[in-house]
DNA sequence: CATGTAATGAAAATGAATTTCAAAAGCAGA
DNA sequence: TCTGCTTTTGAAATTCATTTTCATTACATG
């Protein structure tokens, strides 16, 4: 599967003109090991971590790039940071987020998804993509 | 309507022991007469326009406040700016975002709300609130 | 391997939002 | 109404995430 997402990106980077580098393949390697829903800083301080030296603006640009290419996805939450998940084709989730301690939780629901695009198909919208998150307090934070 | 407003921000704040000023009774005021959906930036424009000086600091300060005092509700969509809408006693919306031309089109939907929550329950959840949007092209930019 | 172009990284810039702090204004109580 | 205490204000500085700049480095192709 990592595999696959490595090739591709690879196809991406070749369709668009795009040149391999050291840098590119670094942080795919990372982003691609890491559990969802990382932060750029946290990807970036990983990467760092591990002694090989890449800059800031290079993380942001490189996700910026695998999100072009489809391989993560940009989710914004209420806390001033852009995370970035993986794409797994075909499945689309939305979050349950626990205000008390910040976990993530995935989910999917086909009803709601048809609701939703029935609702933008009767304002005559076409709809493109769509984002949704429930907040509440999780099991263990409410005490 | 706009009056039952007043009262209840100055309700809010004698309870809070907040001294009434002639900025906040501008910012409300210009607030409350503006349509939806308006960021900090817009409405210090409009202020200022209206040859009321007063300074951004104090319109972010005064949203947050009308927002502690239920009148008014934080929107963050995907360009970066913090908008205000007006809270409607008991009502809900959500809202559908032409990616275009950026219209905001906001609309309601029971049986989603009523997924929503149990979806939530479902995880052990206790939804508090949510955030749904729906972005897509509007009937004007379809060309 | 030389040459043109893309990519990188450090630092500067940006832009929204927040904080600082001195000055101004509200609010008691005398 | 005056006095004194405290909150509020506003301009400027600060913060923080993100983007841009630009000189340098490194691909890749002839």
């Amino acid at each position: 599967m990592i595999q696959e997402k490595k090739k591709a990106f690879n196809n991406f980077a070749v369709a668009k003109g795009l040149r391999s580098t050291r840098q590119r393949d670094i942080i795919l390697d990372t982003f691609l090991s890491t559990n969802q829903h990382i932060s750029v800083e946290e990807l970036y301080l990983k990467i760092k971590s591990g002694n090989q030296g890449i800059g800031q603006a290079t993380v942001y640009r490189t996700l910026k790039l695998f999100t072009e290419a489809g391989l993560a996805r940009e989710i914004l939450l209420n806390d001033g940071q852009t995370r970035y998940e993986h794409v797994i084709a075909g499945e689309h989730h939305d979050h349950l987020v626990c205000t008390g301690c910040n976990a993530i939780i995935e989910f999917e629901d086909e009803t709601i998804e048809k609701l939703q695009k029935d609702i933008a198909a009767r304002q005559g919208f076409h709809m493109r993509s769509h984002k949704l998150e429930i907040y509440g307090l999780c099991i263990k934070c409410r005490h």
